[in-house]
DNA sequence: CCTTTAGGATTACGACCATACTACAATTGG
DNA sequence: CCAATTGTAGTATGGTCGTAATCCTAAAGG
């Protein structure tokens, strides 16, 4: 395993940035599949077979089946902090991303969607890894909304902006999980009318 | 199967009751498992142990794990609806309500707590049967709810309850997840000054 | 151009746990 | 004391995570 005079080290054989690139493959499609079997409904077996790979690869590239799931919300939420700082440039940012959640469309469309509203209460029963990956992760996209929320004042109303995810979040599981059309969407647009009545109280 | 010229029928040499007392002891224990571990993360054979029987016993009770599921969630959401009418004779049933949903107690005790807020997300993506029970069992938790809110009108208000639950339940699981204290405590304040907010406004 | 070589993937396996089901035994009321 | 009902214990099948040995291939060097 030593080299005996060298210092040149390790040799690579495969161009450098193609494990990493499989890295991303993986922790993209397991983005998909968690959010849609759940953390406890996805094995590691699938995971990787939905990545174009088997089973036997994966330990080279996670350490556990917890560390993928925290590096894959991590991305989750970093992807959401992204489409934020996006519509922070567009007007109305913020009431268009309010509509966009609490959509019909988004409540039947759970795979390509946030990452908070499908696994939360997953999340909160998860090992300290995935939960530190989570807190880190939703921190920063509250920043982001509540620069959205607020363009003039950047910095200020993190907390705020955690109510408003709160609102989102419970919204967003609670029409999905109602069994009648009609009372789901009926929630939806409760939850917009909570954001509303949010926004509309003075700051603290 | 057919009593060729009965009708006495079944004739039953244990008490009749003991069967039902058992069920129901499942149903309790499994409350309480199911809401601390997840549905995924619960066994059957650790379910029935909860309650001190063997696995094989539990097919002679429940026809499958979703069936135990989806009666152990009607069961628990009855009991938040008890819970409910009990408040509704006493003052400020509702401000008291919110108070201790919102609580660091109710946040730390999952497993004796809000079965929505345990298990909101995995009861989306779950089978029919079960979402069936829940759609239920919280519209009928949020027409007590719509009475303790607005104890004047009862029957009117349930949609506006639906979306106060949303809010807790958002908040409740936001402060589960998050791996920090002070930020936890905060989402769950914030939480309350949403539901104020909500309530402040016109009904529609 | 061809061999060497190491990194990455495959297949196979181990130990364990899941649900579902079935004989068999224990219990208990009549 | 009988017999139905309840519970035990064990089985079948499949899935889980994680590990280990083998194979393949792409790149480096002669």
């Amino acid at each position: 395993m030593q080299h005996p005079s060298g210092e040149g080290g390790t040799v690579a054989r495969y161009g450098t940035e193609h494990k990493e690139a499989t890295r991303r493959r993986i922790i993209k499609v397991a983005g998909r599949r968690l959010k849609k079997d759940g953390l406890d409904g996805s094995g590691v077996t699938t995971l990787m077979a939905d990545a174009g790979l088997t089973n036997g690869a994966f330990y080279a590239h996670f350490a556990s089946k917890d560390a993928l799931v925290a590096a894959t919300i991590t991305d989750q939420l970093q992807e959401q902090q992204a489409l934020l700082r996006q519509l922070a440039d567009e007007p109305d940012g913020f009431a268009r991303f309010v509509r966009a959640y609490l959509s019909p469309g988004h409540r039947n469309d759970a795979e390509s969607g946030c990452p908070s509203g499908a696994l939360l209460d997953e999340v909160a029963r998860s090992s300290p890894e995935i939960r530190r990956a989570y807190s880190a992760g939703i921190l920063g996209v509250a920043d982001d909304l509540a620069t959205l929320m607020a363009p003039g004042a950047p910095g200020t109303g993190r907390r705020r902006a955690l109510g408003c995810i709160a609102i989102l979040v419970g919204t967003l599981q609670l029409a999905r999980a109602i069994d009648d059309p009609q009372e789901s969407e009926a929630v939806l647009a409760e939850g917009a009318r909570a954001i509303s009545a949010l926004l509309a109280t003075p700051e603290h």
